[in-house]
DNA sequence: CCCTGATTCGC
DNA sequence: GCGAATCAGG
C-alpha cells in the first residue's frame, strides 16, 4: 500500500477528526497502526486535540456490591443498615453461589424481623429461597459482625475466593 | 493485558 | 519516505 494524495487526505480528514491510529489504519485498510502514526508524523500532524477514546470515556461496567448487607438495605429499617467497614479490599466480593457455602456451624439464623441492630447482618443462603435468613449472632464489635463473618469481611478478596474455593 | 501516541532506526 | 519494533503512559 502507497500513499496517494487520496490515501493522504482521509488520514489527515480521520487524524483531525480524533480516530485513533489503530482505526484509522482499519479505515484505509492493508496498513498497521505504526504506518498511520509514522505518516502522521512525517505530515507534521502529530498533536491534537483530544482522541475520542479520552472524549467518549467507556462506559463503567456495573460493580457489584461492595458489602453483602448492602444487598439487603431496607429504607426505615435500622437493623437493615449495613455496617460500617474500612474501605478495605472487599470489592468484588461474595457470589450469589458460593454466598451460602459461607455459613458457619454456630450461627444462629433469625429472619429479618428478628433482626437487631447490635446483630450481625450477615446474608445467609440464597436470597430467593425459603432458607434465606441472616447470620443473627451477637456482634463482638462495631462492625456489626460476629467473628466469624467479620473475619470473613476483612480478609482481602483474593484470600477469601480461595477459602471459599476450598470450602 | 488491553489500549494509546511517540520515537527510533534499518530498509 | 516507510513502517516494524519498541517505549512510555493510561
Amino acid at each position: 500500500m502507497n500513499w496517494t494524495d487520496e490515501r493522504v487526505e482521509l488520514l489527515k480528514k480521520l487524524w483531525a477528526a480524533g480516530l485513533s491510529a489503530s482505526q484509522i489504519a482499519g479505515e484505509l485498510g492493508g496498513i498497521t497502526r505504526n504506518a498511520v502514526i509514522g505518516k502522521v508524523h512525517r505530515l507534521g500532524l502529530s498533536g491534537r486535540a483530544k482522541t475520542v477514546s479520552s472524549a467518549a470515556p467507556r462506559p463503567r461496567k456495573p460493580r457489584a456490591p461492595s458489602h453483602p448487607a448492602s444487598m439487603f438495605r431496607v429504607q426505615g429499617n435500622t437493623a437493615l443498615q449495613p455496617s460500617r467497614l474500612p474501605d478495605l479490599d472487599i470489592e468484588p466480593f461474595i457470589q450469589p453461589e458460593v454466598r451460602p457455602m459461607l455459613e458457619p456451624v454456630s450461627c444462629e439464623r433469625v429472619t429479618i424481623m428478628d433482626l437487631r441492630e447490635a446483630m450481625c447482618r450477615w446474608p445467609l443462603g440464597d436470597p430467593g429461597s425459603e432458607e434465606f435468613r441472616f447470620c443473627g449472632s451477637r456482634s463482638n464489635s462495631a462492625s456489626s459482625y460476629c467473628g466469624y463473618h467479620a473475619q470473613l469481611a476483612y480478609q482481602p478478596a483474593s484470600d477469601r475466593r480461595r477459602r471459599t474455593a476450598a470450602a
